[in-house]
DNA sequence: ATGAAAGCGCTAACAC
DNA sequence: GTGTTAGCGCTTTCAT
């Protein structure tokens, strides 16, 4: 029997006798072959692999992603290739190009920032991409998330309307490329005349951060009245300091996070936050990129998962 | 100038004449040619790509590991292939034969249970394999992690030594084959002949859970004075509902955790817990995998990262 | 329903 | 320091 006919039974099993089917498996079984997928990518030009780019793993802001990706990959039979760039987007050039030598069939990459010489050879590649985690108006290809910009604004609203006047928007590191800078424009933006400090941490946006981030923004302006953080991981580190400090949320200072995390509902007082999911944003992104590589016509090109004010005790 | 040429001006600069290898560089800038490493390493029979295998990428536990283990084999100049199994032994035995199909160069696990089909395949695969987040007398090939039945011990025997009589264990499902299992037997041995009562939550060890657990654990037996969950998450979890519902902990139940999460240390009260790495175990996976790759002797195949009570305030 | 021939794009081995 | 030859293990294409 010929190497193509076992090839068949495994990929075409239609194409192929019953018996010799059936002769085929045995023998797979009995000899323990394992069909080298690398030669098949090569004679295919197709891997079955999609390359994933986030900027961590860590958190739980992008865990998530992961493991919607992870999921939503392996059920269509696909593998994925996982890379972190650390808000580095020369790291991501750099996986970018690994993952197209590496021949990956599609790629997810994280945010609508990306350096020129990515764009460029994304583009070049011909290969198909998903944008996740930002909504933009002209997507490199298609595109899956929500507008930071309008989930941020929507939480100043709230707080306007909660009768908060004094407000904060407190993050990590304001980087270029990542989705801090939206999330504060779209709070300056809601915050309109209201008074409104903001305070960039220098060293991370992790629950110590908020921590310490609180406790300097009462010391510099004491009459602040809500405070609103880039993540719920900062605010639910905040929420914590106060109460180990005794200052009651919201009585003292309402704070508010983003994301709804899984913290966000547990700690007491429960955290008023901004619903989006990371699961379904990763999820959605593979299923995308599988749909497109079966052939089939991805209608939306552009999915808007939105958002979601979710207030609870904190705010 | 021939295809092989150029293959070592990328791969082995120095056995090209300079003047070569600029010319070589300059003809790929132009014109935007991206090696195929598909080819390449089916050719060479190295496809340097590490397959990494964990029950789950979401939550706080092997998130860390995954970052870990990212960072260290994109350092070495790998790709890191990932799945997740859920738990389930079965699809950890389809993901290895798919990584084994792949040619992946070696393999992370999670754990030290297996199907005895995955041991088998593994095995005649003939490829490196590390497990991690354990420690067993006899490794499939190397492991590294820390004894979950010595540390669970270590806590009971903490809480002891701080006055505690009535002891609980809480998790979540508690499986035949992850690491719930050995922390409850260390931490039986470690109550010896105090009172100890156990509590296996079937619906997940998350957040949520965790604070039901802890008043399910009080209506069941109320004299309960110390509970230790099989996770930070959970206790935090825990810690928190008795703070809704002004429980003082450790003054009517001491809480503790495992792992040092984050949210371990910023907790109100901070959370007495059993301290971990991840990342450096996903780290160490990663390095002693592509050491041994590189061809070096890896002296220590077994590497027992230990573990550290951390006595906090809530126990 | 099965097979033969060719070749995917690279690198190992061996010249020169 | 560079090139030639062969072949990695599959799948594509075209026959039969």
């Amino acid at each position: 029997m010929s190497a193509i006919t076992v090839s068949r039974a495994l990929r075409e099993p239609a194409r192929v006798a019953e018996e010799t089917r059936r002769a085929v498996l045995r023998a797979i079984a009995r000899l323990g072959y394992v069909p080298d997928l690398v030669a098949g990518a090569l004679a295919s030009r197709r891997s079955r692999i999609v390359g994933a780019i986030v900027p961590t793993i860590a958190g739980a802001m992008f865990a998530d992603t992961v493991q919607g990706m992870s999921d939503a990959v392996h059920a269509e039979g696909y593998q994925l290739l996982l890379g972190a760039h650390g808000y580095d987007l020369g790291a991501e050039l750099a996986l970018v190009q690994a993952f197209i030598g590496r021949r990956a069939d599609g790629l997810i990459v994280t945010g609508v920032q990306h350096a020129p010489a990515t764009r460029r050879i994304l583009a070049a590649s011909g290969l198909p991409v998903v944008e996740t985690w930002d909504i933009g108006r002209r997507p490199l290809d298609m595109i899956v998330g929500f507008s930071n910009f309008r989930a941020a604004r929507a939480m100043a609203e709230y707080l306007l309307a909660r009768g908060y006047r004094r407000l904060a928007f407190i993050s990590g590191p304001l980087r270029a490329h990542d989705r801090s800078r939206p999330r504060r424009d779209g709070f300056r933006a809601g915050a309109r005349h209201a008074a409104l400090v903001e305070l960039h941490m220098t060293d991370g946006s992790d629950m110590r951060s908020g921590a310490k981030a609180i406790v300097e923004l009462l010391a510099r302006d004491p009459k602040v009245d809500a405070a609103f953080f880039v993540n719920d991981t900062m605010a639910a580190g905040a929420l914590m300091e106060c109460t180990r400090r005794g200052w009651p949320t919201p009585g003292r200072v309402a704070i508010a996070g983003f994301g709804d995390f899984e913290v966000a509902a547990a700690v007491a007082p429960a955290l008023t936050t901004v619903r989006i999911s990371g699961y379904e944003i990763g999820r959605r992104a593979a299923l995308m990129l599988t749909a497109r590589l079966a052939g089939k016509e991805v209608s939306h090109a552009i999915v808007d998962l939105g958002f979601e004010v979710v207030a609870r005790d904190s705010a």
